[in-house]
RNA sequence: GGUCCGUUCGUCUAGGGGUUAGGACAGUAGAUUUUCAUUCUACCAACAGGGGUUCGAUUCCCCUACGGACUACCA
């Protein structure tokens, strides 16, 4: 077999535009781009859209959307252009003809005059007669309307009287065919298994087979890596390869493991999303149901607010490890580290936990001012606003305590608007009349502090924390005795980050504000 | 049914003829934080089963079981 290792590495990302982006399908893409980015070769993007049927407006733009979002560069291809354009198949329709036309020549293909109804009674029979794989191959050829049992002159009256016909690929009954898999080692298969697939079909449309193979070719493709849904039809492929006399630079197979749903077992569908609560798409998605025509949303990861390094992290993780203790990984390290050999055989559970987790992770790595506009756009959508500075300042303490960044509003709330309620049970234990005198006394304090200074000085965390143990002290009382009361008073929550930051942000004149108004609440 | 692919903690996985079978996520416990979260520490937890080969197999081979993909004029 021959492995051609010298020639320029190039790979394609070959999607078809039938709906959104498949979280599969991102991975997929994004070990094509780790290949090509490691080795300095190029990655292409095609777009497999052969099927007029299955078209969906709006796919492509989501395809081209949803990997750039990712941060998958394309070097070549659909939205970029390059030597090979175009690079949509639907448009290069008339190349793969001839091709066709080479095959039937060599005695490779043959046209097939069959109906659909001739076919489905033919499948019928078969399986009433028992047999174990019931396909147009070889043997149930020979009963069929095609150009081999049919004699030329009626071959050549049919086609002269554009009578519907498909062309076949005419597959050797006896033959073994290998070939070898970046990731599966040699795989080998009896050609009685492959059937006489459909090369071109009735509507002049080259299949995916066909136009794959053409395409990989015409494109110099030196690495197809794909979905192991692809292994069964692989030694179809080799043998397309070889009758088109291009076997000498057939491309390296690379056949990945499958992203299997969390829950039980079965490929990770779009249903899952839905079903368990979590994105199957990189984006949201907005499209139609199949059967009622009622509009449908699929919630994306990026909508959800899950960050683009995170998701790539994982999911370059899901079916691939470099070996070493790393977890965390950059898009450069991934290219540095990533390798075809290290990718496992065997399929992978999708584990929303552990995205979270990364998320979680790149969220607490990303400076505050890149957090900062997560807020601010919060804040406008409820018609509030804030400075800059202060949501670098609110995203900093609580960016600790969020998974996304849409949580920031709900934990940050209290910031822009005053607690209408209060967390009873602390209150009750807590704010004692001795503890809401100190607290009163405290507000005053740091209240008269600030208008000394015009109103508008806002003493740093530890300042804040003096005052209050200088007033707790007068009081012969302990300041853990009254942080509790402080923050519900001042928050409505028993949790929050650190008291003294958060009241340092909110500045002592709201902070009197609040005290006063909690022990008038509770007078 | 047939063909092909696969099978290590609940999950993602490392490892590999002789190991206390390692890490991460999750879970549990503790420390820190006079809060919660973070962080840190510890604990919990796995080689699908049966045959070989071998001094020795989780590792190599075979079988079985289980899982998956494919089996369209869809990709």
């Amino acid at each position: 077999m021959t492995m051609t290792t010298d020639r320029p590495v190039r790979v394609r990302f070959a999607p078809s535009p039938t709906g959104p982006l498949h979280i599969g399908g991102v991975r997929t893409a994004l070990y094509n781009y780790l290949l090509a980015r490691q080795l300095g070769g190029k990655m292409l993007l095609r777009i497999e859209d052969t099927d007029q049927n299955r078209f969906v407006p709006g796919a492509e733009e989501y395809i081209l959307e949803a990997l750039a979002w990712c941060g998958i560069v394309i070097d070549e291809g659909q939205g970029v252009g390059g030597p090979h354009a175009p690079y949509r198949q639907s448009e290069r329709k008339p190349l793969y003809r001839q091709y066709a036309n080479q095959l039937i020549a060599a005695g490779h293909a043959y046209y097939a005059f069959d109906t659909p109804e001739e076919l489905d009674a033919m499948r019928l029979r078969l399986q009433a007669a028992k047999v174990a794989s019931p396909q147009y191959n070889a043997i149930t050829r020979a009963q069929m309307r095609n150009s081999l049992t049919l004699p030329d002159t009626e071959v050549q009256a049919l086609l002269a009287a554009d009578t519907p016909y498909v062309v076949r690929l005419k597959v050797p009954r006896k033959e073994e065919i290998r070939f070898h898999d970046l990731i599966r080692g040699w795989v080998v298969v009896h050609s009685s298994a492959v059937d006489d697939k459909v090369l071109m079909k009735s509507d002049g449309m080259p299949t995916y087979h066909l136009a794959n193979i053409v395409d990989d070719h015409l494109m110099e493709i030196s690495h197809v890596i794909r979905g192991e849904e692809w292994l069964p039809s692989a030694p179809l492929h080799v043998l397309l390869y070889r009758y088109l006399g291009w076997e000498s630079t057939m491309p390296q197979f690379a056949h990945l493991p499958l992203l299997l749903k969390p829950d039980g077992t079965g490929k990770l569908s779009k249903r899952d999303g839905d079903r368990l609560g979590f994105p199957v798409f990189p984006l949201e998605w907005r499209g139609t149901d199949a059967e009622t025509g009622e509009p449908t949303l699929s919630r994306g990861f990026r909508e959800d607010g899950y960050l683009p390094d995170a998701l790539i992290n994982f999911l370059a993780f899901l079916g691939w490890n470099p070996g070493t203790a790393q977890e965390i990984f950059s898009m450069d390290e991934l290219i540095a580290a990533f390798s075809m050999e290290r990718v496992s055989k065997s399929p992978a559970k999708f584990d929303q936990g552990k995205v979270k987790w990364y998320n979680e992770h790149y969220l607490r790595a990303r400076p505050d001012a890149e957090l900062a506009p997560y807020l601010l756009a919060a804040l406008a959508a409820h018609g509030l606003s804030c400075t800059p500075e202060k949501a670098v300042q609110i995203v900093g303490v609580m960016k600790e305590r969020v998974s996304f960044p849409q949580d920031f509003w709900q934990e940050a709330k209290y910031f822009f608007q005053a607690p209408d309620s209060y967390d009873e049970a602390v209150m009750a234990k807590k704010w004692t009349p001795a503890v809401a005198a100190a607290l009163a006394e405290y507000g005053d304090l740091i209240a008269d502090y600030s208008r000394d200074a015009g109103g508008e000085a806002f003493p740093p965390a530890e300042d804040l924390k003096g005052f209050l143990t200088t007033v707790v002290e007068q009081h012969e009382m302990k300041i853990g005795q009254t942080l509790q009361a402080l923050r519900v008073a001042v928050t409505g929550a028993a949790a929050g980050p650190d008291l003294f930051e958060t009241l340092a942000i909110l500045g002592p004149v709201e902070v009197n504000a609040r005290l006063k108004a909690a022990a008038q609440g509770r007078s």
